[in-house]
DNA sequence: CGGCATTATCTTGACGTCAAGACAAACGTA
DNA sequence: TACGTTTGTCTTGACGTCAAGATAATGCCG
């Protein structure tokens, strides 16, 4: 089959279960990768949403849709910027900021016991070839 | 960023450019899944929609959408089993056999160059860790 | 200053997928 | 034989995504 099947395979399965780490937070992987993203920026937490698509593989279709259900929730706020009106800023509310420190500490845990089958020197040797593949396939 | 985040940036990119030879020949990548899946399967090429499913990671209502398509497109005929009135049979037509043929041909080639950033021991290593995730995660 | 290309975001319509359940046929057991 | 369970497929409704284009503000250059 080859290893670019058995990689969409397991892509899957991880989806998957990290799908249901996101879900008892009441997040999607969609939610979860936005709050994620603000809270690693630094303070105040916030970033146009041009700046959060190019970090994520989106479009700005999808970007703005993850945004509205986000703001619906209350998680994020959006506020137009005073020095240029084109851009919009997203920031975390201080509710999203507690439930993403929460679902992060949770979705760490998830990530190590998926790679327990691993040794660490099997997960480095994974990271190399991945990190080969993405640098030239985002060089391209 | 770690090795899951790195898998699906790859994973994705991977994706991206696999579905352009696809749709060089009129498919998407879920109708060549169904297309390929058929003609490996021995002569006539022809499974039940339950088979596709299990080798595929779909639900049955996405299968029904898949081969809905292809039967509409004449590469695929779908009639009912003699034996087993629930069970239905999908059967490459001919039209369906030789478009396969070319876009896997193509595909391989896709595939190779997509690889070609690694060594084989690279890609030996990569496999085998690929491997060792799927079981765990199918097993579980 | 005026006009034009650029930048940033949002809107629209279509697609593929899933989960849940509907439906029908086949099987197993009393 | 009759009936409940299991099996195999299809239907429905919702969701996330994308591509293409609309809208609006900005910056640049003549």
């Amino acid at each position: 089959m080859g290893p670019i099947g058995r990689l969409s395979r397991v892509f899957h399965h991880l989806t998957r279960r990290m799908g249901e780490t996101f879900a008892r937070h009441g997040l999607n992987a969609a939610g979860f990768d936005v709050l994620a993203t603000l809270r690693r920026s630094p303070p105040p937490h916030a970033l146009s949403p041009g700046e959060l698509m190019s970090s994520m593989m989106i479009t700005s279709g999808t970007m703005t849709n993850r945004v509205d259900q986000l703001a619906k929730a209350g998680l994020v706020t959006r506020r137009s910027d005073a020095r240029d009106a084109r851009r919009a800023v997203v920031e975390l509310t201080d509710e999203g900021h507690k439930l993403i420190d929460a679902a992060l500490a949770d979705h760490v845990e998830t990530q190590k016991s998926l790679l327990t089958v691993l040794s660490s020197d099997e997960i480095a040797q994974l990271d190399a070839a991945l990190f080969k593949l993405m640098k030239a396939a985002e060089d391209s």
